[in-house]
DNA sequence: ACGGTTAATCGAAACGTTTTCATTTTGGCG
DNA sequence: CGCCAAAATGAAAACGTTTCGATTAACCGT
């Protein structure tokens, strides 16, 4: 009764708004009353869900704009139960894999307006239990796992409680997920092989311990695959495990060198192991290609980034993103079924190492 | 009045236990009712707030692990007021440099129970913008901003509309907000005056066009410190601008060589630059270091993935994102004081490339 | 045995929206 | 001129919490 009426305010107000009353943002009341209207008419012009006559909306924007109104998302979530949040959990986005990976998929979610949290589980299982928890408690629409690939009895109760979730990269053993992965074992065969026909016959397999994420079984079985096919002999000595190789630039090559097991191709189960196992080679003397051809996995842009270029499988990790976010989406509008499995082709890209 | 009082279940019921009554996750209420106890007992047990018996306590805890029961976070949020989310805008993860420092923000906000919302801004105001107006309206706690240090008046408005902001990396000219920085100028001087003590007198400098971000013109300051601190003299000709990296990775000493300009040295704007100089003076056959040193900035790890290690300037981008999230975090609750300034020192690192 | 203090518990309001349903206004047409 | 349908608007409930103030129960010393 007592309120003012209309918004042109007094006319002392010489400003070009009203500061906001109590330095407190102001919400859809403020706006409603300032116009003199309902908060469901302001709601409806917010919206736009129509229905509103041409002077009201007027005045109502002329309201929102005068107190800089911005609805409350929160509220808003908490009322259509929708956040319009995506959690991205990743072993660590410090790994330019998953640095391209969140790159496509944060892209893909937010052209169709959602937002990503990001989260790295630093490849423990614990911390992918933690994040899964944390992410449904905070109501995610949905969840993007790029799991180190354990199974544990907690993640397949997260997983089943509900929220749509859709691993990539890699599945999980015995976790009746949506995922979308590469193609892993036939890129690895298909380098490998390359490899074989250009005539080498002593290729190694170097893998981190990193990386159950980047699904080095499979990759593992590609390289026997090529093998068996080309009949080379396999010889497990050429099998070696290198320690994290983000984190400390480690010896890699080393192990196979001092080994002394005689070797003249690397086929690496990622890229940053082969630009690791490339290093070594060339501080140790040997040069690559003309010693030793090394080929990487994954097509990470810094493999392209030296001279020669890494020769390598491109998993196409943009799409690989893109295409899981929008499974994922689907699933979180009720659009797509569950457990459906999609896998993006990688191919042979030869830079100059093989 | 209907309800079963106890919630031992019906004596039929085998499973460990009662399926969610409606498919709808368990909501306090529904944990009350079977507690038979009130709401607020029940959020106090959740809360730890204390001052509730053993006997309901153990009651409580019961029917919570009974009903799968987890606090929606977003009715917490809209009623105290805070959603535990933190922003981080980036001109693009994919970039290891950022990658690492959101890896870092991160881990930082993880730890004191925060989690992050990655916004890669494509390097765009008009993206940074957007990505600002989504944060405040999801109502994050607090935005770490790291900003193209492109001036807007929308950039204004929105950082000083309330919500706590910090910039990391680079301060954008005009606009008061806290920051912390690298003191660039100081590692670009170092490092250039190192170039100039081995016996370079021809240093050129290289920088792309991706990266207002990395404090550009303060290491281009440091470098001419450097050339006038010991009265070398500067050549325009050797300041050479390349195009983006990252997307695609170009030529970049191709111009600088193709212009046929004398020089002997490089000091790239940062590692990336640095690389794609190498990859290209290799390519056309010069050796590094041998007849051309190159420097870089930043220390991304994969500089040192190669042999030889580039040689750097650390700008220890880990402690440089954990710095900026305690800032941010301390104003988000109201325990530091806005405007401040922090500066993390880089210093040299040498690989073997100068 | 009784008032008074403390501890435990509850009821209800509030946070800022959206949305359903009822109500008012308008306009068209007989 | 009046009636009815359609359009525009408003009132209020609901979303799932936290938290304040009120209520009840228990206890203790005199």
């Amino acid at each position: 009764m007592q309120a003012e009426s209309a918004f042109q305010g007094t006319p002392a107000m010489a400003e070009p708004f009203a500061r906001d009353l109590r330095d407190r943002p102001a919400t859809i009341k403020d706006v409603a009353k300032l116009a003199n209207v309902s908060i469901s008419t302001v709601s409806r012009v917010v919206n736009q869900t129509g229905g509103v006559s041409d002077e009201l909306t007027l005045r109502i924007e002329g309201a929102i704009s005068a107190l800089r109104y911005r609805s409350n998302g929160v509220a808003r979530a908490l009322r259509v139960n929708a956040t319009r949040l995506l959690g991205f959990i990743v072993p660590s986005v410090a790994n330019p894999t998953f640095g391209a990976l969140a790159q496509s998929v944060e892209q893909t979610a937010n052209e169709r307006g959602y937002s990503t949290i990001l989260c790295n589980s630093g490849g423990s299982v614990d911390n992918e239990v933690r994040y899964l928890r944390l992410l449904i408690k905070q109501q995610a629409d949905g969840i993007l796992f790029n799991s180190m690939g354990i199974y544990d009895q907690r993640l397949a109760n997260l997983t089943n409680s509900g929220i749509p979730v859709v691993v990539v990269g890699r599945k999980i053993p015995g976790l009746p997920t949506t995922n979308v992965t590469t193609n892993n074992r036939q890129g690895a065969f298909d380098a490998v092989s390359y490899l074989i026909n250009k005539g080498h016959r002593r290729i190694a397999f170097v893998f981190g311990v990193y990386e159950s994420a980047t699904a080095l079984e499979d990759r593992y079985d590609g390289y026997k695959d090529a093998l068996r096919q080309y009949r080379v002999p396999f010889d497990e000595r050429l099998v070696v495990k290198v320690p994290n190789v983000l984190d400390s630039a480690e010896e890699a090559a080393r192990r196979l060198i001092d080994s002394g097991v005689a070797f003249d191709g690397v086929f690496a189960s990622n890229d940053l192991i082969a630009l690791s196992v490339i290093k070594n080679l060339e501080r140790m003397g040997f040069r690559v290609p003309n010693d030793v051809c090394v080929m990487g996995y994954d097509m990470i842009p810094f493999s392209q980034m030296r001279y020669p270029a890494l020769s390598t499988v491109d998993s196409h990790l943009d799409q690989l993103g893109r295409e899981a976010t929008i499974q994922l989406i689907g699933l979180a509008e009720g659009m797509a079924d569950n457990h459906s499995e999609t896998v993006v082709k990688s191919e042979i890209v030869l830079g100059g190492t093989a």
